[in-house]
DNA sequence: GCTTTTTACTAAACTGGTTTCGTTTTTCCC
DNA sequence: GGGAAAAACGAAACCAGTTTAGTAAAAAGC
């Protein structure tokens, strides 16, 4: 069959150890062997079956990514495409492969975790927070295994990365305020999400400080036709000045209400969101919001992760800044190109 | 450590022989002592060792996933993301992981490749055909190693999954035709891709047909950037009236182009596209496209693979149907809601 | 009732590496 | 030049399963 480094050992005439040694950069190899051996492996192209090394090092050099999604939406997110390209690139980078499972249901979250972990396929997790199971977190940290969570969590106290969800909130609101807002509603997503709870607290410390009504947050699941019923009752019952749209997930059915109803944004209703796109230069009207720095924060995880699986020091969390694009759904006169916000003080 | 089979063995006062087989189903093993067994298995919540299993039986239970991404863009496209999802659901489905490799470089590709397949990390592999090294297509080929490519290769003949790119272009022309159109323009990707090149058939015949100039056909690369820069160029020296942009890496720079001449679409320019995405009915305006399939395409290529896999006869290619969605930025008087083009002749 | 076949099971070889322990050889130092 | 320390290596155990060959017991056949 394959090579294997039975033969490279036998070609050098040492032991399989020796040539293990040279894999492996170890050191008590004599230079003249150890060229010897990397001429071999150069000229037979050997790559050690990986199996094996996994069982006999108990290391893996996988690691595994459960990506818990439920809207059909959350494909055309940019979220975690971009997190996971970050988180794959970064890994490899570190001759680590990434096991990927996406999950829609809890008993998915438990096969995932059950053929991933238990199996030993993988060396460390990245999951996003929101929806995995507390069940299979609470075994995790039981056994101190080593994973990293993409978001904060509410029950759990570990490590984790995470954007600024409180600041961003806040600083976006407090921008509302400033252009003369006085009747803002926050659209958010699940109230029991910690993004979406950060988010709301956010929004309520600024409307708190403006001394506006901070009780004015409605919350929805994120399918679209959620949103789009929970905007349209909105805009109906008790009609703001400006919709402050607590995720990306909810853009779409936002969008359609607004459409429905015929509003024109920003005249009758401003808009903004959380979680920049691509796309939203080009709406119709540009859409002004806050942008999370994704490919970061997935670069952040797998730092994180690796300072974990190598029993190294690492601060506990890691939170990103975000930054508010202001665009033309937010403002009368659109500009052209979109102007970062001054930080506000 | 952890409990081995060992453990069950001993427990179940049985050889480990003997528990392999109630683990993999296999006969030779009676009712009670099978019963026996399971028993134990589930009350220690035993899980074999996975590269254990993949050493002994020389299947990893692991299928990968190389996808190559050039410009920074096509993180918001959703085509791979949605492709990857459904790979990962059908894979899980037969309790396949998927190991995950992206590849911005030939130089990544390779490194994929030496980790991936010979370490023996997978049993088969998807490739996006359109980047791929040709000289690692061809070892694969030599190999006899199972592989499906997403998107037809030029070079290579082999079992591929793909969208029918030469028809969605013919009939995405055609309809531009059915509105009276003359002049038109396809803003297509670089000429070596395949599925450019399919793109550019389809047009060309239905010009052809219509006894139209089939040569007016620009290339131009997937960067944003390049994207803008051949639109202006396309507009300002021979401006058609409909501009059919090839592929959704494209978008964004056209609609940037467009913007900076101040061209009213679809007033003064029809645009079609080719790939759906979920913001298009939101532009403004709302923009017509050919919608792929690429759910189904996932699923097509993970159900070929795994064909492959087991030594079953599978079809050498599968071409999944697209469908023509029908939005304001190729006529006169959007309409609010899509329309499905009725199949041309 | 005895042979033949089938079934249930064990023991051991095997998968392809890593790692420990011990031995030989070389280098270092006075 | 002789003893101690260090370096280089081999042999064998080990990782946790699968698979094969062989055996004992049970079932089937006549």
């Amino acid at each position: 069959m394959s090579i294997t480094i039975q033969d490279i050992a036998d070609l050098a005439k040492v032991s399989k150890g020796t040539v293990s040694r040279v894999i492996n950069g170890a050191p008590g190899v004599g230079a003249e062997t150890r060229k010897r051996i990397l001429k071999l492996i150069e000229e037979l192209d050997y790559q050690p079956n990986a199996s094996a090394q996994s069982l006999a090092s108990r290391r893996s050099y996988n690691i595994g990514v459960i990506i818990p999604h439920t809207g059909s939406y959350s494909m055309s997110t940019t979220y975690w495409p971009a997190l996971l390209t970050a988180i794959t690139e970064k890994a490899a980078s570190q001759d680590y492969n990434v096991l990927l499972s996406t999950a829609r249901s809890e008993q998915d979250v438990d096969s995932a975790y059950r053929s991933i972990l238990k199996g030993k396929r993988v060396d460390g997790l990245i999951v996003g927070a929101e929806q995995f199971g507390e069940k299979q977190l609470a075994e995790l940290l039981l056994k101190d295994f080593p994973f990293v969570m993409v978001g904060k969590s509410t029950t759990f106290s570990h490590y984790y990365v995470d954007v600024d969800n409180v600041g961003g909130a806040r600083r976006m609101t407090e921008y509302l305020v400033s252009l003369g807002h006085r009747k803002i509603t926050m659209l958010a997503g699940p109230e029991i999400l910690p993004s979406v709870q950060s988010r709301v607290r956010g929004f309520q410390e600024a409307m708190t400080k403006a001394q506006l009504d901070p009780g004015r947050v409605v919350y929805t699941s994120y399918q679209t036709a959620d949103a789009e019923k929970s905007t349209l009752q909105i805009l109906k019952e008790d009609p703001p000045t400006a919709l402050f749209v607590a995720a990306a997930d909810l853009v779409l059915g936002v969008l359609e209400a607004a459409r429905k109803l015929k509003i024109k944004i920003p005249d009758q209703l401003a808009l903004v969101t959380f979680d920049d796109h691509p796309f939203y230069p080009y709406l119709s009207p540009s859409i002004t919001a806050v942008k999370q720095p994704i490919y970061e924060l997935g670069r952040a995880a797998v730092e994180m992760l690796f300072a974990l699986m190598g029993k190294k020091e690492t601060a506990k969390q890691k939170i990103l800044p975000v930054e508010i694009i202001v665009r033309g759904s937010s403002q009368p006169d659109p500009p052209l190109v979109a102007q970062p916000l001054p930080t506000s003080g």
